[in-house]
DNA sequence: GTTAGGG
DNA sequence: CCCTAAC
C-alpha cells in the first residue's frame, strides 16, 4: 500500500471522528493571531516566499504533503495524527483502519476537494517505511510549513502507545488549562527540516552538539539575535509536534543547523477547517519577522519572576594596598558606571532577542512556561546615554546582545540589591562575561594584556518563571540552555606581543605554560586559545597583508612569529628524531 | 588536565 | 572559538 493511501486512510477515519472536537481555529481569538502575524508580516515587507517543497525538493526521508483546500488542511492534520500512531503498528494503523477508510481519501478525491496535484507526498528513502520518517505538512497558500519531525528515541513508545485506545483520540475541547501538564506526555520531536536536500543525514536525535552548532553557527554570522525568527504554532494536538523550518535561506549548509525549531502540541490536534478563508488565502507570508505564536494559554495569566542578575565579569583595577571598604566602593562604582547610564530591557526567548514590544506574550511564546525553553531577559547599557566603557584596545565592541548566557545560577552576592549605592568615581568598568570569581585586581603592572579586555556591556539576569505563586519551575533543563558560547575577543597587538613572546621562549608545544607565563591574569585567554590564535597568527603572516583582516598586527610581530615557529618546529622534529630513530622511513 | 589538530 | 581524539 502507498504511504500516501494508508495515510489518508487513517486520515478519513481520523477526521470523521475528531471533527466535532477540534478547536484549533474555533475561536476569533486564536484566528485573531494568525491575522495579527500575517499583519505583522506584511508590514515588515515580508518578501513572499516560493514554495520549495515542491516534488523534489523536499527533506529526505520526509513525507511533505501540500494541502491547499480546507479538506486537504483537514487531511493534514488527521495525516499527522496518522504519522504517529502508524508508527504505533499494532495501534491505530491496523488494517481496520485502513481498510475502512480508504474510502474517506476516495471522498475528498472525487468531491475535487482534494487536488490530486496540490498533493506530494514524498518519501524518498523508503516509501512504505512510515516508521522513522518526519511528515511535513505544507500550507501552500499561507506558507505555513509545519513539518513533525521525529526524535524516534522519545516520540514514540511513551507518548503514542495509548493511541491504541481510540478515545485518546478524540480530543477535548475545554482542554487549554491543563496543557502544561500535557506536555509531559507530548512527544517533542527535534529533527531538523531541511528542504531542498537529499542525501544529507537522516532524521537523527538532536543532540546538545548539534543545538550548540547552530548557536555558534548563528554566532559566526553575527546574526544569534537577529536570524529569522520562528512561528511557534502551539497547536492543540497532544500527539504532535512540529519542527519548523524556514526556507529562505540562501545557504543550506548554514540552514541545516542553524535553524531549528520545535514545538509541542498539547491539546486538541491540527484542525484548519475553520480558518477562514481570507485568512488562508492571504499572500501574506508567515515567514519573517520576530514571529512566535501560541495558542495557548491567550488568557492565562504568565508569571515570571526574576529571581537575581547574574553580574558578568567586571575588571576592577585597584592598588594591592587599598583597603577592602574602598574594594567595596570600586566595585560599586563599577557598577554604577555601568548602570548610570540608563539600562535597557531586553527579552531573549531561546536566545532570540524578541524585539517587537508590541506583541503579546502569547504571540511572542511566553504564555507557556512548558514550551519555553528558556526565558532571559538582558540588562544592557542604553545605547542613547550609557558611557562608552573605557577599552581603548578593543577595535569592534562586541554588541551586548552577544552575550548569550543561560540559566546558571547567580550567587547571591552578585545581585544588585546586595551593592549599597555609593557615589560614583571614575571607575572604568566593563562589563565582560560572567565569573564568580572574576572581579580581581591587577597587581601585576607587567601584565598588560590585563587591562584590553572586555568591551560586551550586557547583564544577564536569570528568569525563573513560576506558573505558581512560590513554585518556581526550573526552566527547562536541556543540555542546549546550558551551553554558553564565550564572546569573540579578538587579541590585541600587545596581547599578541606577549604571546609572541611567550612562545619564543617556551616554544610551541607548552600552551600551558605559555598561558601561565604571559596570560596567567587573564581568565578569559586559556592556553587553548593561545595555541589557537599562534595557529592562526602563524597563518596570518604566511598569507598576503591584503589578505588579512581584523585589526593588523605589525609585520615585525609577524617575522618573529615565523621565525618562533620556524624554529620551534625544528627543535620539536629533532626531538621527536631523537626519540624515535628508528621510525623515520629512508 | 594538556596537547594537537580539524572544524 | 569549538570540539575531540589522544595522551
Amino acid at each position: 500500500m502507498h504511504p500516501f493511501d494508508l495515510l489518508a486512510t487513517v486520515a478519513g477515519e481520523l477526521l470523521a471522528e475528531r471533527e466535532s472536537t477540534c478547536s484549533l481555529y474555533d475561536t476569533a481569538e486564536r484566528t485573531n493571531h494568525v491575522n495579527t502575524i500575517k499583519q505583522k508580516q506584511l508590514e515588515n515587507g515580508s518578501p513572499s516566499k516560493s514554495d520549495v517543497f515542491d516534488q523534489g525538493s523536499c527533506d529526505e526521508g520526509s513525507f511533505v504533503a501540500r494541502f491547499v483546500s480546507h479538506e486537504e488542511r483537514r487531511a493534514a492534520s488527521a495525516l499527522a495524527l496518522v504519522k504517529s500512531h502508524v508508527s504505533d503498528k499494532d495501534g491505530f494503523a491496523g488494517k481496520s483502519a485502513q481498510s475502512g477508510l480508504k474510502c474517506e481519501l476516495q471522498k475528498l478525491k472525487t468531491t475535487g476537494s482534494l487536488k490530486n496535484d496540490a498533493i506530494g507526498i514524498h518519501n524518498l528513502e523508503d516509501p512504505m517505511d512510515l516508521d522513522g520518517k518526519a511528515l511535513a505538512l505544507v500550507s501552500s497558500d499561507s506558507s505555513v510549513e509545519l513539518t513533525p519531525s521525529v526524535d524516534y528515541h522519545s516520540a514514540h513508545s511513551s507518548s503514542f502507545q495509548s493511541a491504541k485506545d481510540g478515545a485518546e483520540l478524540v480530543v477535548d475541547k475545554d482542554d487549554d488549562e491543563n496543557s502544561s501538564g500535557r506536555t509531559h506526555n507530548c512527544a517533542i520531536y527535534s529533527k531538523a527540516f531541511k528542504p531542498h536536500c537529499r542525501g544529507e543525514s537522516r532524521a537523527r536525535k538532536v543532540t546538545t552538539s548539534n543545538y550548540w552548532k547552530a548557536d555558534r553557527e548563528a554566532m559566526n554570522d553575527g546574526e544569534i539575535w537577529n536570524r529569522d525568527e520562528e512561528i511557534k504554532l502551539a497547536l492543540h494536538s497532544r500527539k504532535l509536534s512540529y519542527t519548523r523550518q524556514r526556507t529562505q535561506r540562501s545557504s543550506f549548509k548554514r540552514k541545516k543547523s542553524l535553524e531549528r525549531f520545535s514545538f509541542s502540541a498539547s491539546n486538541g490536534g491540527f484542525c484548519s477547517q475553520d480558518v477562514p478563508d481570507s485568512l488562508v488565502k492571504s499572500d501574506t507570508k508567515f515567514d519573517s519577522s520576530d514571529q512566535r505564536l501560541s495558542y495557548e494559554s491567550a488568557d492565562h495569566p504568565v508569571k515570571l519572576s526574576i529571581k537575581s542578575f547574574r553580574v558578568p565579569e567586571l575588571f576592577i583595577e585597584i592598588p594591592a594596598n587599598a583597603t577592602v571598604g574602598s574594594l567595596k566602593r570600586t566595585v560599586m562604582e563599577a557598577v554604577t558606571a555601568v548602570l548610570s547610564g540608563g539600562l535597557r530591557v531586553g527579552v531573549l526567548l531561546q536566545g532570540k532577542k524578541i524585539r517587537d514590544d508590541n506583541k503579546t506574550l502569547v504571540q511572542a511564546g511566553i504564555s507557556n512556561t512548558d514550551k519555553l525553553d528558556n526565558l532571559g531577559f538582558t540588562l544592557e547599557p542604553n545605547p542613547n546615554r550609557a558611557p562608552q566603557p573605557h577599552n581603548s584596545n578593543s577595535r569592534e565592541p562586541e554588541s551586548p546582545n552577544k552575550i548569550l548566557t543561560h540559566a546558571a545560577p547567580a550567587p547571591d552576592q552578585a545581585t544588585p540589591d546586595t551593592l549599597n549605592p555609593k557615589p560614583p568615581h571614575n571607575t572604568t568598568a566593563n562589563c565582560t562575561e560572567s565569573d564568580h570569581d572574576s572581579v580581581h585586581s591587577h597587581t601585576n603592572p607587567s601584565s598588560s594584556v590585563d587591562q584590553m579586555y572586555d568591551n560586551s556591556k550586557a547583564l544577564v539576569p536569570i528568569l525563573a518563571v513560576k506558573s505558581d505563586a512560590l513554585s518556581v519551575i526550573p526552566l527547562r533543563n536541556s543540555r542546549r540552555s546550558e551551553m554558553v558560547r564565550r564572546i569573540r575577543r579578538p587579541f590585541s597587538v600587545s596581547e599578541v606581543e606577549a604571546l609572541v613572546q611567550a612562545v619564543e621562549k617556551l616554544g610551541t608545544g607548552r600552551w600551558r605554560d605559555v598561558k601561565l607565563r604571559a596570560f596567567d591574569s587573564v581568565k578569559h585567554r586559556t592556553y587553548v586559545d593561545l595555541k589557537d590564535k599562534w595557529k592562526t597568527l602563524v597563518h596570518t603572516a604566511r598569507i598576503s597583508p591584503q589578505q588579512r583582516r581584523g585589526e593588523p598586527v605589525p609585520q615585525d610581530l609577524l617575522d618573529r612569529v615565523l621565525s618562533a615557529h620556524a624554529y620551534w618546529c625544528q627543535q620539536q622534529a629533532k626531538s621527536t628524531r631523537l626519540a624515535e630513530p628508528y621510525l623515520l622511513p629512508a
